[in-house]
DNA sequence: TCTAGCAAGATTGGATCCAATCGACAATCG
DNA sequence: CGATTGTCGATTGGATCCAATCTTGCTAGA
């Protein structure tokens, strides 16, 4: 999706300009649109968006506290690149996290969610874009996570998934997207489904360290 | 420390006004000096730095990412408070990724390091004040951690340890300093140097999750 | 007396303007 | 001929100004 699109739909949503422009800047740095290592200049975003600089100052400030952009001073903004270290962090983070959400999660998720999981791994298996494909995969993450009750555990848990986005674009670049790994899917929901948050927590981790291990190969094949 | 003596000693490490009244706000929260639910005028603060509103505005936005003031539309910035919820997530959010730090850290760590930790220890036995004994408490974990090369994880890490220290506060204050269990921080140092990873890091946890249990008996009794 | 509404002050959001810094290229000096 | 320095354009950092919105308190009417 352009990014012109993005302004056309959501501006309507915000109500000041800072988090409109916030929100589409992140979008796109994690869709890809945005590569990293993509200069961003303050005047050309501002214009882009029809808005003054200030308001794109601020939300390149918050990008840069998401570590979603590398700030030097007098130099600007520039897209945070992805490399294999930062790839590898960013698993090492989902690794540890997402098995804790998932114990504290699992003991509280009712029919429904397992319903709507179990909905989601069939619509992953008839996307075919990639884009949707990685956001139907954090959905269906997310769902067994959302009854941990701990916001602000889930909105770390978000973030890095969402982050994982700009990898697992390489991932299957590379290996097909036959790697989703839909049986690991469900036997991840099957456990969820027995109450079983242990084992549950230990197919997500092993599910995240074998993307990891995906991701590593194809980083050091190049 | 009083927010005026920081503005003295810190501004001329930092190149640009934003970065430093970013960093000094940051130290207040965290330290406690500016308490949960403190509305932060940005005129009040831009004369207070001798500023103008705008890089003020910048900082505040930094630290709305890092969810240390929460942002209303024409209404401002307000220090999060610190609840019982907010202090649960904070120790689940450790208690996951703590262990992992110290996974990937434990075998690469050296003797310095050990010597390092062990001379934390007990500067942490001789130290009264409540604010250096929280910096030590963070500088002695995050020697354990540091060699796990993975920049982003350690800086979560960072990042939550010295949000814990608002909790601290009151931990303290509830159960006075000897529940500091530098016996646990011996028994987890051992391990460390003994090349027991899986072993340090189940002590770590049952750390973080002893002093999330005693914040969570202490928000109850009120 | 109580409430709805309006008006003034306070505060933030956004735009515009000026200053400081960086990068590149050219001119000068050894 | 190479290194250094100075100047200019581009870009960001910071200050000031204006607009939008929220809050507060007063007033008028039921």
């Amino acid at each position: 999706m352009d990014i012109a699109d993005l302004i056309a739909r959501d501006r309507p949503r915000f109500r000041t300009a800072t988090a409109f422009v916030e929100s589409v800047l992140r979008e796109a740095i994690l869709s890809g649109a945005l590569p990293g290592g993509t200069p961003l200049r303050q005047e050309e975003l501002a214009a882009g968006f029809a808005v003054s600089r200030m308001p794109v100052r601020e939300a390149l400030r918050q990008l840069e506290a998401q570590a979603l952009v590398d700030f030097t001073p007098h130099k600007g903004a520039v897209v945070t690149d992805i490399s294999a270290q930062d790839a590898a962090d960013n698993y090492a983070i989902r690794a540890a996290l997402e098995p804790a959400a998932l114990r504290l999660s699992v003991p509280h998720l009712t029919h429904e969610d397992f319903d709507r999981a179990e909905a989601l791994i069939a619509e992953m298996d008839a996307e075919g874009d990639l884009a949707r494909l990685g956001e139907l995969n954090r959905r269906f993450h997310l769902t067994l996570y959302a009854r941990a009750g701990r916001p602000r555990l889930l909105a770390l848990v978000e973030q890095h998934l969402a982050a994982a986005d700009r990898y697992l674009r390489f991932h299957f670049a590379a290996l097909g997207r036959d790697h989703m790994a839909q049986d690991e899917h469900a036997a991840l929901l099957a456990a969820a489904r027995a109450g079983d948050a242990e084992g549950a927590a230990r197919i997500a981790q092993a599910h995240v360290e074998t993307a990891a291990r995906n991701i590593e190969a194809f980083f050091a094949r190049r």
